[in-house]
DNA sequence: TCGTGTGAACCATTTCACAGCT
DNA sequence: AGCTGTGAAATGGTTCACACGA
């Protein structure tokens, strides 16, 4: 009835993987860097702080692209999971609200290269229009419907002061753009259709301070009863999460 | 022979519930600025498009703070959510790398609030050492050793270039700080007992770069053959993931 | 012999469904 | 009547352990 199940592509990716991929992305780049020529999944996990298991799981996940008692071809893989990634295609990227974050957004490396492309940078204040910042003219905010009829963005990101982000996401959804990346501390309302995801640049200072607060309060504990030593693992110590 | 196992901290906090109390929190926030007294586990579900159960269920590992018939108390469940996450101490904070995106740290609402205190910038270039950001001097990063052991910080947030964030972290961790957030795209290494997790500017668009490569997939195989309705669930578009 | 790829077992998290309080 | 708090079921994700190929 259907077609064959396993083909490479088009299987189903689970959420918790795609996250991971740009992680190893970044990590094959390093290694590319170093001369590297191949890899194995344990190093891999290593550079990634993860499992073994869960780097040869999620890679099999796109296919069969190591080899057995060898272990993978850094660049090879590399291009294959910029495939999954979608990062081997185009996406005309715009940016609104050029402040230190914007400017940071702009100037960083998964910017300005792999797959995304800076088409234009909106901001509404009259001293930063008509800057250029890396080649790319910072235009007036209103103009945003007119440059999209030109160059129609497929990715919006969001670097404004938080009053201002409800506002321009909606001009976004006006304008066709379906996929929102949001910097600014506001959440926002938007269609069911469009995909929005949001950075919190202190959410992972929190997290932080939820352990450190446990590392004080297990170290309070053993000070005052003779308690048990902190054995990471089970109790003890919370077992530091791994990164995003 | 031990002590009772319902103590209402001290319970063990799912990683996963532990990253969202950050977002609760800024909602109860935004809540708290419109007036809102109460609000219920529905209400706040969908403005973190999550669940209810889930969100009913992540408050209800802090505590029963809620009222049935009710709801909960915006100002009093944030002070709970707070409280769990740690942020009701003082942590200090110092950031190394005062370009666009250390001064966007500096100025973003999360860090300069909320239990945080930025004692010290530093940065390596001249040309920025001595200048203030928000009233905070930037010193030179040979002097962090030194401002150390007059004010020891308890996390160390690295937004330098890749190529010095090994070694800032590297002197981070030699003057004793076991917390450290890092924003420069580069893999480190440190020792196990350092809780260290990356923020990477562009994982997040790489997300999105792999969900609108599905969409555009998912378009085509709907115009070449005249497959299946694109019905949000199971098969179909992939089910937008909600934010971090 | 080394290291991938993958069922199967395990563990964590999410969601359901409803008892119980206001 | 409305909404929380929570066992229990369902789902999703991780890790183990080993067959298999290079």
């Amino acid at each position: 009835m259907s077609e064959a199940p396993s083909d490479p592509n088009r299987r189903r990716i689970p959420e918790a993987t795609v996250v991971r991929l740009p992680v190893y992305q970044r990590i094959l780049s390093e290694l590319l860097r170093t001369g590297a020529a191949t890899v194995s999944s344990e190093r891999l996990a290593t550079m990634a702080r993860v499992n073994a298991a869960k780097v040869r799981k999620d890679l099999s996940l796109l296919g069969s692209f190591g080899t057995r008692g060898t272990g993978y071809d850094v660049a090879f893989l590399r291009s294959q999971i910029d495939r999954a990634l979608g990062v081997d295609q185009d996406w005309p990227v715009v940016i609104i609200g050029i402040g230190n974050l914007g400017r940071a957004l702009v100037n960083s490396e998964g910017f300005s290269s792999r797959g995304f492309r800076v088409t234009a940078l909106f901001d509404a204040d009259p001293e930063v229009i008509g800057e250029r910042v890396r080649s790319v003219e910072v235009l007036d905010v209103a103009e945003l419907p007119a440059f999209a009829r030109q160059d129609p963005p497929t990715i919006g990101v969001i670097s404004t002061p938080a009053g201002a982000a409800q506002e321009v996401a909606n001009t976004l959804i006006s304008i066709g753009v379906r996929s929102i990346l949001n910097f600014a501390p506001r959440v926002l309302t938007v269609p069911p259709d469009v995909l929005l995801r949001y950075v919190d640049l202190s959410i992972e200072l929190q997290v932080m301070s939820f352990y450190e607060s446990r590392r004080q309060a297990d170290a309070e504990q053993l000070s005052t009863s003779g308690g048990d030593p902190p054995r990471l693992g089970s109790g003890g110590v919370s077992r530091p999460p791994l990164q995003t």
